[in-house]
DNA sequence: GTAGTCCCTGTAGTAACTACAGGGTCAAGA
DNA sequence: TCTTGACCCTGTAGTTACTACAGGGACTAC
């Protein structure tokens, strides 16, 4: 009962690109999948959930590099709190720093908008602003 | 009185890399500066207030090509609030996605990591809800 | 004269994909 | 049986915004 399927068929049922499947197997994230006799890939279930799994911690901000440390500890069998929870943290502080940087983007740019009239006149005051040598 | 200056000085002056100011003449935001008889390449003032303006736009994540817009309304004189605050808007509409995104990301991890033991035992629930299909 | 620091150019590498081109395979219909 | 269209294969190039080299010339100080 185990139905292999095509590249194709594993990019409609997972929602990932087709090409991005391929290129997770050049990093090593994906392993070489079994081939049919014409050199399809065939993949079963296994690597389905492999590849959400990589496509969940992408959503999440994980780099490729992150997720081969996570799967390779996945692969020998050595999961275990402590080094995953290193990997976690590091990435929820650099996440958060992300955040900040672009709330203070975020200030900076609406207090800017709401300086701009909206007309057609010349003289913008957020080309002023990024003009200004003053400005932070 | 006007001082030329080198790429190596005008790189320190602004903190922007060496290599970056001429990435940046290649991708247009920067004119090609005149040259010395040896064929350095000579900045006055005028164009260390353009790169400022170039890379204070970066900060604010601004594209290059958002940038290439403005610049092209400044040199043909034709800036006005209309267009920019268009170019903006769009742009803090982008800003304020991506944090919401990452905070989305942020929640996630932080539930996650907390719901680590942080020893060194296996099976961890960080990797578990990777795994799971059922999660979000 | 020579050592060290600068500058020049073109090119390649980075991350994480995405998009071809040029070819083989497979299933359905005429 | 042939052909059409949709799929699959490979390798490679493009994307963004830089950054880092290699191989060579220029300039300054001693």
């Amino acid at each position: 009962m185990v139905k292999e399927i095509t590249r194709g068929a594993l990019a409609k049922r997972t929602g990932c690109n087709i090409e991005t499947i391929r290129y997770y197997e050049k990093t090593g994230l994906m392993p070489e999948p079994p081939r049919s006799a014409s050199g399809y890939r065939q993949y079963d279930e296994n690597l389905e959930h492999r590849l959400l799994f990589v496509m969940r911690g992408r959503e999440l901000g994980f780099t490729i590099e992150d997720l081969k440390s996570l799967l390779g500890l996945v692969d020998r069998r050595e999961v275990s709190c402590g080094e995953v929870e290193r990997l976690a943290k590091r990435h929820l502080r650099s996440v958060r720093e992300k955040i900040s940087d672009l709330r203070r983007m975020e200030r900076t740019l609406s207090d800017t908008v709401h300086s701009c009239s909206g007309q057609d006149v010349p003289d913008c005051p957020l080309i002023d602003r990024l003009f200004d040598t003053a400005s932070n």
